[in-house]
DNA sequence: ACCTGAACACCGTTCAAGT
DNA sequence: ACCTGAACACCGTTCAAGT
C-alpha cells in the first residue's frame, strides 16, 4: 500500500511516462481517434494545458506511442527468435509471435503502420522498421549462406518473407482472418512459402 | 458551359455525392483525421448542420468512403483478371493492380483496413473483402484442378498468396518499401511464392 | 522547470424552425 | 424532403501568470 498524499501537488511528477500509459490505455480500449488530450488530462489529475508541456501537440504524443510500439515489436522478436534452428522452425516461431504482437496489440499496430506522424518521428520509425527487415535480412542471408534457401536477390526474398508474414498478422489484428485460424495455419503458411505452390 | 444560378438556393441537389466526392478529396491530400464535416459543408456551400441529413454521424461517412474503396478495389482486381492466362502471369496481374491501387489510394487503403468503423458497415465490409477472398479462392481452386499447384486445404493456399500480395501492396502504400521497387519486385514475389525458397 | 486558468478558434451533434 | 441557425458540450493550442 503506497501512503497517498493529501496534500495535492499541483505537479505530477512524472506526467509524460503516465500520459503515454493513459494514452495507451484508451488506444486500446476505444482507438487512437477516441483520443483526448483533455480528457486524459482529467483522469490523471492534472490541468488540461499540462501535456503540452510534454508533448507538442497531440500528433507527437501519438508519435512517441508508435515508437514505443516499434521498440516493443522488435524486442517481441529478438526474444522469440532462436539463431540455433533450422529455418522453418525458426521462422514458424518469429511469424507466430508476430502474430500474438498484432492481435494483442491490434491498434497499436495500426498507429504504428498509420500514414500520418511527423516528418521527424516517420524518420525514426522508418529505421525501427527498417532495422527490423535488417534482422529478417539477416536470417535470410544465414540461410542462404547454409544453402538452406536458394541463392538470388536477399533483398527480394527478404520482401516476400516479410510481406507475407506482416500480411498474415494484420489479417489476424483487423479479424480478416480469425485469429485462432490465423495462428493454428502459421506452420502451414511457412511451409509453404518454403516449398512453394507448385508440384514438386 | 452549366449557368450557374446566381440565386443559390438552400439545398444542393445532390449533396450526399458532393459530400463523398469532397471528403475522398480531403482524405487524400491531408487524411482522415484532418476531416472535417463543417470544413467540408463549407467548401461546398452549405451549412454545418446539412451534412447530419445525409450521414447520420462523421463515422458513416468514413464508413461511406471506405465501402466505397471496397467497390473500386474489387472492380480494379475484376478488370485486371485475365482468367485465361496461366497462374503465373495471372497473379503477377492481379498483384500489380492492387499495388497500383494501394499506392495510388494509400489513405483510403488504410481507413478500409482500419478498425474502428460502425458495426453494420464493419459487416458490409467484412462481405466485401470475403468477396475479393473469394474470387482469390477460385483461381488457387482452379489452378489446383488443373494441376499447376499443389493440393490441399484450398484456403490456406488462399490464405498464404493473399498475405503476400496484401502485405507487399501496404508496404507500398505506407512506404516501408519503394513503390515502385515494389512494382518491380512484383516478378520476383510472385516466382517466389510459387516456386518456393527451397533449392530445388 | 513545471503547471494553472483563461482565452481563442475550432469541432460534432441536435433540434426547432423555415421553405 | 431538405436545409438553416442557434445552441450545447466538447476539442487542441497558446500564453500570461503563478509556485
Amino acid at each position: 500500500m503506497m501512503p497517498m498524499s493529501t496534500s495535492r501537488p499541483y505537479h505530477h511528477g512524472d506526467l509524460r511516462s503516465a500520459l503515454l500509459t493513459a494514452a495507451e490505455r484508451t488506444l486500446r480500449d476505444k482507438g487512437a481517434a477516441a483520443l483526448s488530450l483533455r480528457e486524459l488530462a482529467r483522469d490523471i489529475g492534472v490541468s488540461h494545458a499540462a501535456p503540452g508541456r510534454h508533448f507538442k501537440d497531440k500528433q507527437a504524443l501519438l508519435d512517441a506511442l508508435a515508437l514505443d510500439g516499434y521498440d516493443r515489436l522488435m524486442q517481441t522478436l529478438a526474444t522469440a527468435d532462436d539463431p540455433t534452428l533450422p529455418l522453418q522452425p525458426r521462422l514458424t516461431g518469429l511469424t507466430r509471435a508476430y502474430l500474438r504482437f498484432a492481435t494483442d496489440n491490434a491498434a497499436l499496430l495500426e498507429l504504428m503502420y498509420s500514414l500520418k506522424h511527423d516528418p521527424d518521428a516517420s524518420e525514426q520509425m522508418a529505421a525501427a522498421a527498417e532495422r527490423t527487415v535488417q534482422s529478417l535480412a539477416a536470417i535470410v542471408a544465414e540461410a542462404q549462406q547454409r544453402g538452406e534457401i536458394i541463392e538470388g536477390d536477399p533483398a527480394m526474398l527478404t520482401l516476400t518473407v516479410g510481406a507475407a508474414l506482416h500480411g498474415i498478422a494484420t489479417f489476424a489484428a483487423n479479424g480478416h482472418a480469425d485469429a485462432q485460424a490465423a495462428v493454428d495455419g502459421v506452420d502451414t503458411l511457412v511451409h509453404l512459402l518454403l516449398h512453394g505452390l507448385l508440384p514438386r
